[in-house]
DNA sequence: TTGTACGCGTTATCAA
DNA sequence: TTGATAACGCGTACAA
């Protein structure tokens, strides 16, 4: 029903469709009568300029997008993503970006980048590496990767997981636990760890370079990895899974604070005192972690700062900035709560 | 960059544009030969159709635009939105859609509507009411409406605000509280709550009718409305502005859970204990809520059916439904333990 | 089966 | 100060 174009106006106010542009776009290469006219015309007529017509010459949609590895169902679920899009959102905000939330478009990450009417993309924690950057780079317009292995050439922010995991490990090892479970997240790669790329990668990575130090492997009868999805729902059943295990487990490491507090939650219910009879670490430090009872052990990540810093480079390559920065954030164990020291 | 056009296939494969779009949307109109040396040319040239100009012709961005009141990085702060999302999203996941978070551009929602490549609005508690609508409506594009009040004509999801804010406030009432705060949430209208509109007013007008019940009213030296953004911040301040109040406040009454679990974290931290040494109850019941200790005694909304119902609706809009459907999902009091009874 | 030509709504170039 | 007219890249009647 948006019928009414620039033809309509300048048929309207009797000047041609250039002058009608004109009044909009460049008002002071008219004479001011003749702006008025057509402008009250507009007016009259309710005229919007066609947002996607208008695209299709500045070569500029005026919005960003975020490429995410799942549904946007599943993701939404995950405090993660909030406060990565608050960073996100500060710099949009100031250059007047909207965000659009990109996920897989009928599982294919392809059409996904094909059709989204973007000018840039922010990637986060991009799966099926390879193919996705063959088809980003096809796709010709700025990205940056967030969470994800760097590659020459393309901008990169990450965190340092692999620090963060370790000191999170290191520190559960100290307080002489043996028996621990790793609550995972789930991938494709569900169950070879030895696969994992990006973001899980190196948590694990740091997760087993702790054990080593202790010459404790993942594979030791005392020591497992459990994979889940990072949801509430996930670190639940997570936590009655492992606690049927034999030997239990006296310590959980969660991969996200979102699996841990699930965890936390679940064995609350079950009546499991945290940490009197099982300690829990997480990963992230969602606002979330510090607010429940106890409060969480976790590693902190810069979540926001992450998400603003890379919306600012791609902004400053959408105005063909040529740099191409990489930047790796720290990580901060934050001792709280919910890890008891078994030498105590 | 992306240079590659319908024009460069054409040329390598020896053919015309027409059949490289053929080849792509319509490849039975084809010889398969043809077929497959195009796409080979578009393979080896890396070919991606460009999605403004595809959607020039077809009229489909296959988005959906989020309307939102406020900045993408202050709305991100409210878990709200994050639940919301995770109704949209089962839709926009099964209908293949995206999603576009449209927050007010440069302060002016008139911007926002118009500069917004999408098939279609939801929108979130609509604020400049009038002026807005009238955008809408000229630009063409279906919408849904989500708590905000209802409109002759266009679809609208709400929830049952004054109920759920009644039964809240009596429930406190009934508890034997007459030192009441309520933790307003901030808007344009700051401090005319007589100026309320849609949920903000719906809640205000439930609270004030239990009041009434109880021959109390808000201007009452023990009742008084506080108005703080709602965000953990804002919950925090607010509490320490109405603890330093005389008479202090026996209950606090918020809008929303985010302010309450925020008021709920400063009073912690101010060794107030909940609710020995204070009441509060919430609105929206967050997963949060039952997850911190003490759990928060709350209103209960039904945010993802809120959302998927809204994304459905519009969805068949798309679809040139006519129907005009206008919702109102109910809400419940939890009552869990932030709530003391002065009685006992 | 394939190609020509036009429409989509705007902005940009150039001439009048 | 204005107005034809050509892009922009793709879809699609219609003709060949």
């Amino acid at each position: 029903l948006s019928k009414i174009t620039i033809k309509d106006i300048a048929h309207k106010a009797g000047v041609s469709i250039t002058s009608v542009s004109f009044a909009f776009n460049n008002p002071e290469r008219l004479s001011e009568a003749t702006v008025q006219r057509i402008l009250e015309a507009a007016e009259e007529l309710g005229y919007i300029p066609d947002p996607i017509a208008r695209s299709m010459n500045t070569r500029r949609t005026g919005t960003l997008g975020i490429l995410v590895p799942q549904p946007i169902f599943e993701i939404a679920r995950n405090p993660f993503l909030a406060e990565f899009l608050e960073g996100v959102g500060e710099v949009c905000d100031t250059a007047g970006l909207s965000l659009m939330i990109v996920p897989p478009l009928e599982g294919s990450m392809r059409r996904a980048i094909v059709n989204a009417a973007v000018d840039g993309f922010l990637t986060l924690g991009l799966e099926l590496f390879k193919a996705t950057m063959v088809v980003l780079h096809q796709r010709g317009i700025p990205f940056v990767m967030v969470d994800s292995d760097p590659v020459e050439g393309i901008p990169v922010v990450n965190v340092d997981d692999e620090g963060g995991a370790r000191a999170a490990m290191n520190y559960v090892l100290q307080c002489g636990h043996r028996d621990i479970a790793i609550l995972g997240i789930r991938s494709d790669k569900a169950g070879h760890y030895q696969e994992y790329t990006g973001t899980l990668k190196r948590r694990v990575n740091g997760y087993l370079a702790a054990l080593a130090d202790y010459d404790l492997t993942v594979d030791d009868l005392h020591i497992r990895l459990v994979e889940c999805p990072s949801t509430l729902k996930g670190g639940q059943q997570a936590f009655h899974q492992v606690w049927k295990d034999s030997p239990r487990p006296t310590a959980l490491v969660a991969m996200s604070d979102i699996i841990a507090i699930g965890a936390i939650d679940a064995a609350r219910r079950s009546h499991v005192q945290i940490p009197r009879d099982l300690s829990i670490v997480g990963f992230d430090d969602i606002p979330m972690a510090s607010l429940i009872t106890p409060r969480l052990t976790t590693v902190a990540q810069p979540l926001r700062r992450k998400g603003k810093l890379a919306a600012q480079i791609l902004v400053k390559r959408l105005e063909n900035d040529p740099s191409v920065p990489h930047h790796m954030l720290p990580t901060e164990l934050m001792v709280r709560e919910t890890v008891a020291n078994l030498g105590q």
